[in-house]
DNA sequence: TAGAGATTAGTTTTT
DNA sequence: CTAATCTCTA
């Protein structure tokens, strides 16, 4: 994309004068602007530093970081070169633990607090609302979440409670703030919330900080909840002028609190707001671009949008029915492979795009049985591993020692004879000294209640941490992280526990994650103590050969955004899928229209659209109906692929048959 | 306390 | 039909 910008482009780069909002449309040179408007200020005298540009994900942040690098280095004058710092990018909740960071001292926090993730949460909130039932205390979970995303207080959530559930939550939520302090930590929400608390009761905070930016940028606008505006809106003040770049006709994110009113609200809040419409789409093809639009139209519309392109009008879109899963699967990455070998492009050319994760699971089998490269960009966090979770532990309790669940974590992996009634004993008298699992170790009263065996393995973990503790400021993280898994033998573990492939899967796993953080430790200039919260932030390791291996991308719709791929292959499109059932009964079908306009329009060249007629559920095959949204395609621009053949049928129907009879006896048993 | 087998629930997106 | 959790025995 080395095109001049177009007018639209060029008058967002270089409007300074007011605040201003860009509606960018899908493919129409979004990043691009926000980069080039970086350059911009810089090239009109602002210090790269003190521009802060905020993105979502933390790829978006660091595709960005790395063009506005080029683009800086390009403009050249030493801009980006000699160490001298670039600009401030990152995600909100990146910046969020920055302040928290250096707020810390004000927000009541020790330096090296622990940052937790939904699943170290997960227990605690279960405890809080006295249920064994995940489900519920999930849900209760997500509830406070959703409190804390809309700044609702404690105390307004108690009183609005409608439900008996919710009525738990709340007084979970109440108790929840407590126990976090009590373990000096904070979940992914308080990284907003509470510097937005720091800058409403403490002027001098936020004016500390709105001086230190003379420009804030936020992408992707239309995906901020109400706590992340607070924040930006403190981060602004009255006269930090800013640029928010958004579509709102791509917010997927109303799960995660946000709101649409923000984008709705914006020019209440500055009536001197500048709105410029970038309108003309570089991605795709005429015919995707209809069905896109055409889509898309039957959504109520915040601001009146079309897009249009000059690329031609391309292939027609296909559409094409499965018998299950399986025949999906085979049927799509057969037809990806014929098209890749008719076209002679490349695998990396290609991308299957689904609505949940696990729709991942028929397409790598095929894809893996007929050797077709493949990368999954998205899917589950490689902190939902159980070894990554293990030796984050460890630095958890390193970095805080009052953060007790890292130390039941750490204390019992590898398994080292502490077990339940040892940590009962601990828990006990940390209860009555007021003190952590850790602290409790060093009370008197330790050495009478816990058999000596016990107490000797308790004594050399602490020693460990303790060791570790005090050289994690001055020596580098990666001799200390290597140090630390040797120490342990964490990898002698893994291999008297499991079967040697998982063991020594684990084990590269361990390798992966320790020489990345290690080598982070060494371009950032943090020690082990600071890598340690913002671990909790990242999803995956940012892995260059992955990156750029010549392989056919795996995504969900929602990690799919922003990115584009010549030819795309959107499966399961389905009603239940998408829309999602939940969605639906929730009254959200909005939202999932705006999920499958995203997926449209990520495509360049060519794109098919499959669905199956039945699917497996709980191991029994249910029919299901091709989605609403293939209805509402551009229709003169579809083509619809023949229905399978009879004997795909009478297999479904045997199999079908052989299934509720399994179902039948499952039940006679019972 | 630790590992092997039984059991039972699973239906969405992510920082 | 999985996969993760739970229970039971050594």
């Amino acid at each position: 994309m080395s095109f001049p910008l177009n007018p639209s482009q060029r008058e967002a780069v270089r409007h300074v004068g007011s605040p201003l909002l860009v509606l960018a449309g899908a493919g129409s040179g979004k990043t691009r602007v926000i980069t080039a408007k970086i350059a911009h200020l810089v090239e009109k005298g602002a210090s790269p530093a003190s521009i802060a540009a905020i993105t979502f994900t933390n790829k978006a942040a660091k595709e960005m970081a790395e063009r506005s690098r080029d683009l800086l280095a390009k403009q050249g004058a030493g801009a980006g070169a000699g160490g001298a710092r670039g600009p401030a990018i990152s995600t909100f909740h990146a910046l969020g633990l920055a302040i928290v960071r250096a707020e810390a001292a004000e927000l009541g926090l020790r330096a090296g607090f622990s940052v937790l993730d939904p699943g170290d949460l997960e227990p605690i909130v279960a405890e809080l609302v006295a249920t064994a039932d995940r489900a519920r205390a999930r849900a209760a979970q997500w509830q406070v979440s959703r409190w804390k995303n809309a700044l609702v207080s404690p105390a307004a959530a108690l009183a609005a409670a409608a439900s008996a559930d919710e009525l738990a939550a709340a007084r979970a939520y109440a108790q929840y703030a407590d126990t976090l302090a009590a373990y000096q930590a904070v979940d992914f929400d308080d990284l907003i919330a509470l510097p937005v608390a720091l800058f409403e009761r403490d002027a001098e905070a936020r004016a500390r900080w709105q001086r230190r930016y003379s420009h804030v940028l936020v992408d992707e606008y239309q995906d901020t909840n109400p706590a992340q505006y607070r924040l930006f809106r403190h981060l602004v003040g009255e006269a930090t002028p800013f640029t928010v770049v958004g579509d709102d006709d791509q917010a997927i994110y109303g799960w995660r609190g946000a709101t649409l009113d923000n984008l709705a609200q914006l020019p209440r809040d500055y009536p001197d707001l500048k709105v410029i419409k970038l309108e003309q789409n570089y991605r795709s093809t005429v015919r995707i671009l209809r069905s896109a639009n055409a889509v898309i139209a039957k959504n109520p519309k915040l601001y009146e949008k079309k897009l249009w392109s000059e690329l031609g009008l391309g292939d027609t879109l296909r559409v094409a029915p499965a018998a299950d899963e399986e025949g999906e699967a085979e049927m799509v990455v057969g037809r990806l492979c014929a098209h890749r070998f008719e076209k002679r492009t490349r695998h990396a050319d290609y991308a299957i795009l689904y609505r949940g994760n696990h729709q991942a699971r028929a397409f790598e089998t095929v894809l893996r049985a007929r050797g077709v490269p493949y990368e999954i960009s998205g899917g589950q966090s490689m902190f939902d591993r159980t070894e990554i979770r293990d030796i984050v532990a460890y630095l958890r309790v390193i970095a805080n020692e009052d953060d007790d669940p890292a130390f039941v974590r750490a204390a019992t992996t590898p398994r080292r004879g502490v077990g339940a009634a040892t940590l009962a004993r601990l828990s006990e008298i940390g209860a009555a000294r007021k003190t952590s699992l850790f602290g409790a170790a060093f009370e008197p009263e330790f050495a009478a209640a816990v058999p000596q065996r016990q107490r000797e393995a308790i004594d050399e973990f602490c020693a460990l941490v303790n060791r570790l503790r005090h050289r994690a400021p001055k020596e580098p993280a990666a001799r200390l992280l290597n140090e630390l898994v040797a120490a342990i033998g964490y990898e002698d573990w893994l291999v008297a526990t499991l079967d040697k492939r998982d063991a020594a899967e684990r084990a590269r796993s361990v390798a992966d994650f320790v020489g990345w953080l290690g080598r982070k430790g060494e371009t950032d200039g943090r020690n082990l103590l600071e890598l340690t919260q913002m671990v909790a932030l990242v999803t995956r390791l940012d892995d260059r050969d992955a990156e750029t291996a010549d392989a056919v991308r795996l995504s969900t719709l929602h990690a799919a955004k922003g990115l584009e791929f010549p030819h795309v292959f959107m499966v399961g499109v389905e009603e239940g899928i998408l829309p999602h059932r939940e969605a639906v009964d929730a009254g959200n079908v909005d939202e999932e229209r705006r999920l499958m306009y995203v997926g449209i329009t990520r495509a360049q060249e060519s794109l098919q659209l499959s669905y199956c007629r039945t699917r497996k559920r709980a191991g029994e095959k249910v029919d299901v109906a091709p989605s609403r949204f293939i209805g509402e395609l551009a229709q003169e621009d579809v083509r619809y692929a023949d229905a399978p053949l009879a004997p795909d049928d009478a297999a479904r129907e045997k199999a079908s048959g052989a299934a509720r009879l399994k179902s039948l006896k499952a039940s006679l048993a019972r």
